[in-house]
DNA sequence: CAAAAAAGTTAAGTATGCTTAATTTGCAAT
DNA sequence: ATTGCAAATTAAGCATACTTAACTTTTTTG
């Protein structure tokens, strides 16, 4: 019944609503799928048909629990395979996501729950995303912030580091932004939304589009 | 330009094909596909038009090189995949064959390039069957006699044991029917076509299917 | 608060890959 | 050689998943 096309749309919605229980607009999706905006309306209008989201023409499509559990098992999926070619073909970040891509349409669930079992049940990617299990449950994690909406000043520490290129995750490690890694907010330029931290007591400024990869929670005390 | 659809008919002809040069029927691929003849004279009218085969209707279908590449490329990823999954996975051969039918038409030429280094560049799978290199080519080896069309009596080596199912595997292994195993035909049945001979000095008579599934080929000297 | 711009939808049309039903072709038996 | 049947093809139709183009709704803004 869930076709490629299905699961996409399906995982892209699922992406794109954050943490907010904002609806998602059909417009969005297709930028993300390049696909036209007429294809998604139309295949919005179909998924809420069956039940996997609803959808108010112009005002976006929001998940059903049917469509997130679709949404979950796919990105359950699409993070196996990458951790799987990871372990075993020594590839980098950047070699495996492409394929992930693919591959997160294919495989039995038997397949994918064996790959599990051989990476001993991983709750969270080496960025800190994490993992469904095969019952579509997400791991239990604190509150993720964007790094831009913090407070300022404000202690926090590094729970998600998401750009998917060698380049900027080399340039992250060089300034040691690391998973697990404690930083002070410094302040916010309205100006470009640029963003001034502390690490290591070394100041650091990034930009909004840095800023947009990486996920802090609150330190406590 | 070449989809899930056209790799498996591309596929299918080229198993169909055999040793001989003879068009493989339109309605014998619609079998193996488990589709319609009418999908199958389109769709050959289709691959014929992109240079893939020759067709002349109700005459059957023939690859071209360029169709050959392309089935030859299927069969490598699928072979390739089935041996990554068996190796890592420690799954078993019936469990893999599945996984691998769907998998073959994923995964990019890099991907499956480093599949095979981390194989280190595999010839023949476990069962005897040859995978063709990067370019598409096989590898050399010594031809192919299904074990029904032998001489009775003859001594022969088996070089492939093609069944995808445990159970018969095991059967055959239960037997001494192996790899490079030296067996001695005695008769053929021509009530049955079941085939009778000499492993080990033992007497053992295999079914007319079960004799499809092994290959040997002439022993000199 | 209207008018323009932007965002989103609907309608019509296309390609792929199937289906069923009607038709044609090839071949084998007389 | 002709008839009759089986094999194969063509024709018509359907579902999916897109496209472009025309239209409608919403939002912005002066």
């Amino acid at each position: 019944m869930s076709t490629v096309s299905t699961e996409n749309y399906l995982k892209t919605v699922y992406s794109s609503a954050g943490t907010g229980r904002k609806p998602v607009s059909t417009a969005s999706v297709a930028k993300k799928l390049g696909i036209t905006n007429a294809a998604t309306s139309e295949m919005a209008k179909k998924l809420a048909g069956n039940g996997y989201l609803s959808y108010a023409p112009y005002k976006g499509v929001e998940l059903t629990e049917k469509g997130k559990a679709v949404a979950l098992k796919v990105i359950r999926r699409h993070r196996l395979w990458e951790l799987f070619l990871l372990k075993t073909l020594d590839l980098s970040w950047e070699q495996v996501h492409d394929e992930a891509e693919i591959l997160e349409h294919s495989a039995s669930d038997f397949l994918i729950d064996k790959i599990d079992q051989y990476l001993d049940f991983p709750s969270f990617d080496p960025h800190g995303a994490p993992i469904p299990d095969a019952d579509g449950k997400l791991p239990e994690m604190p509150e993720q912030i964007e790094l831009g909406n913090c407070n300022f000043p404000g202690d926090y520490k590094i729970v998600r580091v998401s750009a998917k290129s060698n380049e900027i995750m080399r340039y992250f490690s060089g300034l040691g932004l690391k998973l697990d890694e404690s930083i002070t907010t410094v302040k916010k330029l309205s100006f470009d939304n640029s963003v001034t931290l502390l690490i290591d007591n070394k100041e650091v400024t990034l930009s909004e589009k840095m800023c947009k990869c990486i996920f802090v929670t609150s330190k406590k005390g």
